[in-house]
DNA sequence: TCGAAGATGATG
DNA sequence: ATCATCTTCGAG
């Protein structure tokens, strides 16, 4: 396999807002023994400190959000609904809890038990993600700047400020005025004309 | 094509 | 009880 170059700590360890925007057009590797998958990040969503109440680590520290805590560059997974796992990238300096949400991808490449598939899908959704990259608990509190099983690396192409779109972040009402924070960010698809509906979506099954 | 409902278990 | 979700099903 290609030897992995890890997007280093230092990148990780900065705003949260910036780290969101800045992981637009960054790909996200998956590395298993089942399983080699490049994917551009299209879709992410910042989740930033105790304030923010739609924050999972709102709360405080617990054995849940700990990770938040840690150090950045660490990937958080957790259960939501009983059934799907979410992939989130935890930020800033040590003790304050952030984390980005990876919600949207586009996958170049994937080979699935030596199985080579070459063309491009996009994957909506963080639980669809997760679930087509075999991503699940196990991963949680994986420091991905070691560049095994998962991580994200720059392969050298630049997101203009104008493909990306801001908006609220999705599925968190209950959060007041937090819930309306332009904490979202997507790149949008240029060359596609019209809409794309994301229900057309399908994950291959595992 | 749409909205509503149900699945399912960790969490605090 | 709630939830950073997704799929199925039935109405139109």
């Amino acid at each position: 396999m290609m030897k992995a170059k890890p997007l280093p700590r230092t990148f990780y360890d900065r705003a949260t807002l910036k780290v969101a925007k800045d992981l637009l057009g960054k790909y996200l590797i998956r590395d298993s023994s089942q399983l080699f998958c490049a994917a551009r990040i299209t879709d992410v969503e910042a989740y930033i400190g105790q304030e923010d109440r739609a924050c999972h680590a709102s709360k405080g520290r617990t054995p849940r959000t700990e990770v938040m805590f840690g150090p950045s560059g660490v990937a958080y997974v957790y259960l939501i609904y009983g059934m799907y796992h979410c992939l989130n990238f935890v930020t800033e300096r040590l003790d304050y809890p952030a984390a980005v949400l990876i919600r949207g991808i586009e996958v170049t490449q994937v080979t699935r038990n030596g199985v080579v598939l070459s063309h491009t899908t996009r994957i909506d959704g963080p639980g669809r993600i997760c679930r087509f990259l075999s991503i699940d608990r196990t991963l949680n509190k994986l420091d991905t700047t070691l560049g095994q099983s998962l991580w994200v690396e720059d392969r050298g192409n630049s997101v203009p400020k104008t493909q990306i779109q801001t908006l609220p972040r999705i599925g968190i009402t209950y959060a007041g005025e937090w819930a309306e924070k332009p904490w979202r960010f997507c790149l949008s698809a240029p060359t596609l004309s019209g809409h794309v509906n994301p229900k057309r979506t399908r994950t291959p099954a595992r």
